[in-house]
DNA sequence: GCATAAACGAGACGGTACGTCCAGTCTTCCC
DNA sequence: GGGAAGACTGGACGTACCGTCTCGTTTATGC
């Protein structure tokens, strides 16, 4: 099964779609977004500023929500920051710092609500989620599972709830307000994880390793 | 200083508030929140079905949302549970699974989007917060610290980011969706924790009383 | 340079206004005026019974007093009757006796007062002045000018207040009421009116031919 | 006989009615009335700027457009000038002019459209209709009965349709603005019926009784 | 002089309607 | 024959007033 849907290289009956519409209603999106919120990205109204029927939004996406994460995604890079180096601590921080950066912008709480509002099952929002989400739990992924080679750490839990508790709170304080993401936020989380996670031969938390 | 703002004993002009109003705007409320979800809460259909005037809601609440908040709230308890018993790691185990019991229901989705949806700095949005997060959280603070006078554990790092770290996976897996809230996440969460928090002595994490 | 807007031949873009709405529209307005009159003529209501939504009316008609109007003129003739036959005097006999016949009616009274309550500025006002009450005017001018050319009146003093005296004691007695519309009324009108524009050659309002 | 309805003289229980309050009332509503005219008249606007209760203003009037009529009433004399001197003809235009100069006014607009929208069979209505259109017409009736009783004219047809062609005009043109309410409306009226009126000996606007 | 009764201000009540916004769908032309 | 654009139906918004109804207060009369 080869796919040819991402461009019609024969030629498909009627007229084509318009990039310069869909990149116009990104576009407009997209600062609605900056200058308004979530709450005022409105179909009516990215239609008026784009000069674009409501129909041709509606072919691309399904809602405003859809709208409002595609707009999201095709801002700006969101991905976690390229491999860093030294140590496997050193690196996780580095990763959980610009976790932090990344959503202490305005934008980055406008991607936290749009996710938290999703319809959760479909599949921009999946999309949303892999992009924004689980790119960065795969890279710490890749990190923790290193150092375990190394012998740095030993994962004795479920790797999925390390990832969880080192990314939750970012989204937690986004979303919640009960304390501010400062700085030394990652630091501490980093700190409390890494105290779980050092391999240790004694008594106390973790099994010996013989 | 003895307050009476809360409940007018002197006459206040004009006719009082109508407390059967209020209760059946709740009331209906929740009934349209259980039945159809928060998408389907209108300020028109409440009014309607709780057989009250649409600007009686709003001498109450601003919006549809603040109405939800407050339905949600006046629903049921949404508190911890009452102090448990055995070791600070049993006792937080089970606050942790009751959270988790509590959010993992049709409400508990709504609870969570509502907060996410919410306008930040809303009073009620605050309240809301308040109510729903910060009793969990002010629950688990005592089990730490009771739990550190004990010796039974050395807190190392801020509290605040350790009970973001219990409290926040719980929240993201809800929200985001990318692993199912089963029993054993929380026994995870916990185990993962205790690791960090377990006092030791030699080399890794912690040290041991001795 | 032609203009063909005022009807588009060539191809306007967009769904076209649907005629079968607009005269749903006219149809229930009309229907709530001759049922409940004048003060129970709302938006909402036309739009719930003629199952239009509300922007559509709002399309036509700036508020409900235009759609009144409109809703009136389309209704039936409300033109003075046709030429009629004999002496100028009986023609114009005629011509106030069917006035006071088309306004002796539940649709009369709201017509005069639709005209009395509008804004005097607004197009449709104007429109519908035009067609209610000029016309009327304008049928009775030609009349007196023909009678006058025949020699069967002296126009001595301005046609328009001669008009205005034919016309005005209809609409004044449907409005205030302190008199009956009685058959006898335009009889009375004319017999006055002709003692006053009898032609003459001495002095006086009028001298005996002879 | 004497009537001592008027003021409650025996005591009546209770707490008397405010005179302040129902002149504040009056007062208010004409400033709102002539500020913004009648659509503006809400009994919530004038019971806020009169700061009087809204059960204060119903307790005398029924609705906002019984207060209306009752502030335009009370405001300023509306009666038809003192009797005039000179000769009937006269004396009739000055009662036409002087009806003329009173209504060319925004009140004098106001008072024709609150007539005109009013419940016909209303007290307050018919009250408004004697005091603004009957004491006119009362005026120019004892006119004309003192000019046939001297031989001036000579009444041949009701004289009741007489005083609609004199005075209906003026409102015809008020509220239809068709032709504008010039000074020589007035003289213009007065010429045409006086050609109407004058006695004759021989045929001509009238038959010869023989 | 003290109870009674009505009118007072204030303001909340259930409602109706307003005029607007926006969601999605439908219909027509144009490419 | 699909894309584009605007009018469509319809649901909800939040506001303005309606006319009614408590409230607690004030101000008279009459027991």
């Amino acid at each position: 099964m080869s796919q040819d849907n991402s461009k019609p290289p024969v030629g498909k009956p009627g007229r084509p779609r318009s990039e310069a519409a869909r990149r116009a209603i990104l576009q407009t999106a997209h600062e609605i977004l900056v200058a308004d919120g979530l709450g005022r990205l409105t179909i009516e109204a990215v239609a008026e500023r784009a000069r674009v029927g409501k129909p041709t939004i509606y072919r691309y996406w399904r809602n405003a929500q859809e709208l409002a994460m595609a707009a999201l995604m095709a801002d700006t890079p969101l991905e976690p920051a390229a491999e860093g180096h030294g140590s496997a601590r050193m690196r996780l921080q580095a990763h959980v710092e610009h976790l932090l950066e990344t959503f202490t912008t305005v934008r980055g709480r406008q991607i936290a609500q749009a996710m938290a509002a999703a319809d959760q099952e479909s599949e921009l929002a999946k999309a949303f989620r892999s992009r924004v989400i689980l790119q960065y739990r795969e890279k710490a992924r890749s990190i923790l599972t290193d150092a375990q080679a190394n012998g740095e750490i030993a994962l004795k839990t479920d790797i999925e709830v390390i990832l969880d508790m080192l990314h939750a709170p970012v989204f937690y304080r986004l979303l919640v307000g009960h304390q501010p993401l400062s700085q030394s936020f990652g630091l501490n989380i980093i700190d409390t994880m890494w105290a779980a996670l050092a391999p240790t031969n004694g008594r106390g938390a973790t099994l010996p390793k013989s």
